[in-house]
DNA sequence: CATCATCGTTCCGGCTCCCGGAACGAACGA
DNA sequence: TCGTTCGTTCCGGGAGCCGGAACGATGATG
């Protein structure tokens, strides 16, 4: 049995905590490259990996010879067919994923809203896929994009299905930057509001992240009832209203329950979802 | 400017060409730990990539702590938050994706059939998105899965919009495995099917890879014609029949050429698809 | 046209730390 | 109870990673 490791709770520094083996340096290279603010020259990865020139010529070298990483014009290097077959694959083999993807499309075409898959990564949410009504306002929220957890509805949701002391220690102890207004800043504040997401089944986040934006979201259980991620829906509030949260609501709920029966079922198994809970 | 670098012709041969450095190392420990086919135990994946026990046990345990794989139940290593992150992003990122997903959707409503895209690595074309059309037959194609060149749609499309030399390097001078009966094995054969293909704008795949498949495809183009990919439509052929090949087919050349003018126009710019060509 | 800044690239000596065979304990099935 | 297979740890040797420094090319600037 593999010993537990800890998933390091605090990330997300531009500086990414001194990375030290050629490994680490190789995925922090390969995260930069893949950021979708071009451009992606030596000298834009070495700053932002923090990493000496020579160190990441030498990575992309490897990337390149290896079809991870492709050179373009200018000197930009793009994502080589081999990472993107990797990402492919990843997408496609997740079981969770596998199985939210429908539920996903289901809850987008019965709440016209966009509909989204996330999973935490230490105390972010990272939204993994998603389902979109076509031509729709812009919304904030894109594949690969990452919210704390302690101001978006995803968070809240995952954060209430975890133990009340990994939910504090997430949180940290100090006041919490604000994002708009409304947003909760008190860490003790938002652990005292989890009770009622979990006795309600769903979070909503009333523009905690972003101005003009609502969310609401349940959490996925995964067999032993291990947080697998949330769903969700976005919406700009006077689209998704607050009348409607109490009858979008439940939708999500149940859409999110439908997702945790199907990865305790069978484990990639079954190929049909039960429409149960 | 970057010295061109030779993208290995020759893959996927089960011993990976013995990964030298560590990073080499790391992505074949990786690619290994996103196949579908669990189980990815410790034992599995060093059996997978040929790489000694120590070696993947101390990979996996820098992968754990950087959040890119995650230990499951029964020693089970799956795919970590990171690395879903890092796929969603990289998915998202790709300009030629970004641009690709309305034009395979529309062209799945159009012609009722599983549109995707596909970029050449190497010899081989690997799947990269699709658009599937709800319930259908099951059709042989998931997102990250390969196929070889010479036997696939997408394959002969890219390989007529490269320089016959290179194709012909591509293809390699023995005879080639065959899939089916009507697989073309000669690789001179094949490369003397090109021009038709290059003049009608679209390759037909009859039943070379798989029994029961048809698929069509074009290649799109990038800016200074580079080869970006395919984009193609598959299906069983009883329902994608030999007579509507005439019909859809045009209809493929124009979505690949929507592609490729979005693509050429403004790399990332424009947000709106022109449909021109 | 001259000058400068910046980029990509190469070099090389030092020494980190990667490597993997071997050994061990645990879990499991027979 | 024994045998097998798995995950894990250890450790000495040396492969090869490391990154400061230097160089040539390129493009911007005055």
């Amino acid at each position: 049995m593999p010993k537990p490791v800890n998933t390091s709770a605090s990330r997300r520094e531009e500086r990414p905590a001194a990375a030290t083996g050629p490994v680490d340096k190789a995925l922090a290279v390969l995260d930069a490259l893949v950021q979708p603010d071009a451009p992606h020259r030596l000298a834009d990865l070495a700053a932002r990996t923090g990493l000496p020139k020579p160190t990441v010529h030498r990575l992309l070298h490897t990337f390149a010879e290896a079809g991870y990483a492709v050179p373009g014009p200018g000197g930009n290097y793009q994502a080589g067919p081999r990472l993107l077959g990797l990402a492919a694959t990843a997408l496609a083999a997740s079981s969770e994923l596998r199985l939210a993807r429908p539920v996903l499309d289901d809850l987008r075409l019965r709440t016209g809203h966009l509909a989204h898959f996330s999973v935490r990564d230490g105390a972010v949410a990272v939204h993994v896929t998603q389902s979109e009504p076509s031509p729709t306002y812009r919304i904030p929220l894109t594949a690969g994009g990452e919210v704390p957890l302690y101001c978006s509805a995803v968070g809240w949701a995952m954060l209430s299905a975890l133990p009340s002391p990994a939910a504090a220690e997430l949180l940290g102890g100090r006041p919490l930057p604000a994002r708009t207004s409304r947003t909760v800043r008190d860490p003790g504040a938002v652990l005292a509001a989890l009770p009622a997401v979990r006795e309600r089944g769903y979070a909503v986040d009333d523009e905690y992240a972003e101005q003009d934006v609502r969310a609401i979201a349940a959490p996925v259980l995964g067999p032993g009832d291990r947080v697998a991620g949330a769903v969700g829906i976005v919406g700009l509030t006077f689209t998704l209203d607050e009348e409607s949260v109490a009858v979008l609501g439940p939708m999500v709920r149940a859409a999110a329950g439908t997702v945790s029966a199907a990865l305790r079922g069978g484990p990639g198994a079954l190929g049909i979802v039960r429409g149960q809970e």
